[in-house]
DNA sequence: ATCGTCATATGAA
DNA sequence: TTCATATGACGAT
């Protein structure tokens, strides 16, 4: 079942030491984050930026910045997943139980899900996470302790798990 | 250790 | 239905 098309209503950086990302927010919430180098529509600032959205993007703001210093977020915003299909949403939701510093396999989300031959379905389902980092799919690793992929590239990959403390086998 | 090959789930065209 | 995956297991080398 597929709810109806996304509208982000907005899309503001976020500053970290690690450079700018991008979010973006519809009327339910967060809705994608992108990693730097990305770049932001110079201009527009809509006048009327809702107590909502920045309420939400600080909490976005705070998140990004404790998961890039290897800390658990206190607070998330709320996500808007629109497009995701049923078994991509569980996949997510399980990712999000994975707690900082920790890893799993593909095949273990796959096991969690009670479908325990869906590893390789698992790692496309990651590959169309909207909100990596704070949905974090870079704590999934192949079976074999090696790095997989990711969609925001494998350097990016390698430094959020460094900010953890985690280092996947050469 | 590396490589090829197969089995398999899911989603998009 | 056919094709592509951010997989995994197994066997040959």
């Amino acid at each position: 079942m597929k709810p109806a098309a996304k509208s982000c209503a907005c899309t503001l950086p976020v500053e970290t030491g690690h450079g700018v990302f991008v979010a973006r927010y519809s009327e339910h919430g967060l809705c994608a984050l992108s990693f730097p180098p990305a770049k932001l529509p110079k201009r527009s600032q809509p006048p009327a930026l809702s107590d909502q959205i920045r309420n939400w993007h600080a909490l976005t703001c705070k998140a990004v910045k404790a998961v890039l210093a290897g800390r658990t977020p206190l607070e998330l915003p709320p996500f808007d997943l629109g497009e995701g299909t049923d078994f991509q949403r569980r996949v997510w939701e399980e990712l999000t139980w994975t707690p900082t510093g920790e890893t799993r396999s593909y095949a273990d989300i796959a096991r969690a899900l009670r479908r325990p031959k869906a590893a390789r379905a698992v790692g496309s389902a990651c590959g169309a996470n909207p909100i990596p980092l704070l949905i974090p799919c870079h704590r999934v690793l192949a079976a074999n302790g090696q790095i997989g992929g990711f969609s925001g590239g494998l350097n990016w990959k390698r430094r959020l798990l460094e900010c953890e403390g985690v280092t996947p086998v050469r």
